[in-house]
DNA sequence: ATTAATGTTCAGAA
DNA sequence: TTTCTGAACATTAA
């Protein structure tokens, strides 16, 4: 899905315009393709929010979160290719949910805002504080990726044996890397994916801290990264431009650009691929 | 035409 | 308890 510099580029495109304002009305689109997964239903949603304010719209790990006047809360989990738009989307038939927002105030011209989803297995569920603080709270979600200090990741990464990617995407562990940003801060860091949590020294672990900060803030600024399929667009159905600065996703066989010898290979960690570079990135002790 | 791949998460099994 | 596997779905590339 969008990670978390994808979804903090959909809040940043939505927030201005739908803070504030009043759902008028939730709408399922027509769309000939198999319902998203809701919860609870569509019908009891949109009961409990027609005629709610919106109070702010923000970001948990990889979710949106919108928050109503009336303390619930859309959580909307955009998985592989759920998107959060406010202009056209890629295509007609995967809308899925459009809220109608009230228009009083002249300025603000757009009139809805939609959820997007290619493959249909994103998630929006409407939840009360209650339900929501229980759902998100520290026990399920980790420290967010760009908050996260050296301590807490430290704490993470000696208490399991598992291979360093696959930590680095777990979400209990650590909010909001996925699998491209995953290989993306290992190879900067200069850590082999398969190295087990545990055996990290302690420089290795404030370099995954930089430069997870680092990489996660520079995509932000380029609004995300849009693979070759454009699943992945922004708020206003744009494409991001970090892709053109990954140095190792999706480029196996290519010269790694670090050390222009070796070329960047592909494994298979917990069923996703991961890249790196075998000479920058050596012995997974 | 099949098969494998795609940015994620979770239930249920090992 | 922790870790692994497969399924949810739609589309594209090999």
């Amino acid at each position: 899905m969008p990670e978390l510099p994808e979804v903090e580029t959909m809040v940043r495109g939505v927030r201005s315009i739908v803070e504030g304002r009043t759902i008028v009305q939730l709408r399922k689109v027509r769309c000939r393709l198999k319902p998203i997964p809701m919860s609870p239903s569509f019908q009891t949603q949109k009961k409990k929010c027609q005629g709610q304010r919106i109070e702010s719209v923000f970001r948990i790990g990889k979710r949106i979160v919108i928050q109503l006047d009336s303390k619930d809360y859309f959580v909307i989990e955009p998985r592989m290719t759920g998107l959060l738009l406010i202009e056209d989307a890629p295509s007609r038939n995967h809308l899925r949910l459009e809220w109608v927002l009230d228009c009083t105030q002249s300025r603000r011209s757009k009139k809805s805002l939609w959820f997007w989803d290619r493959r249909g297995l994103g998630t929006v569920s409407l939840w009360n504080e209650k339900t929501f603080s229980e759902k998100l709270g520290p026990e399920k979600i980790g420290p967010d990726a760009l908050q996260a200090t050296l301590s807490q990741w430290s704490i993470v990464t000696r208490s399991t044996k598992r291979a360093i990617k696959i930590v680095l995407m777990d979400q209990r562990c650590i909010a909001g890397i996925g699998n491209i940003y995953a290989s993306e801060i290992l190879h900067r860091a200069g850590i082999h994916p398969a190295t087990p949590a545990c055996n990290l020294e302690k420089h290795e672990i404030q370099a995954i801290v930089r430069d997870t900060r680092t990489i996660l803030k520079s995509a932000i600024r380029m609004e995300g990264s849009t693979l070759s399929d454009g699943t992945y667009r922004n708020a206003i159905n744009r494409d991001g431009s970090y892709q053109n600065l990954h140095r190792v996703y999706n480029r196996k066989d290519e010269t790694c650009p670090s050390c222009s010898g070796a070329r960047i290979q592909r494994i298979v960690q917990a069923q996703r691929s991961s890249y790196f570079c075998p000479a920058c990135q050596q012995d997974a002790r």
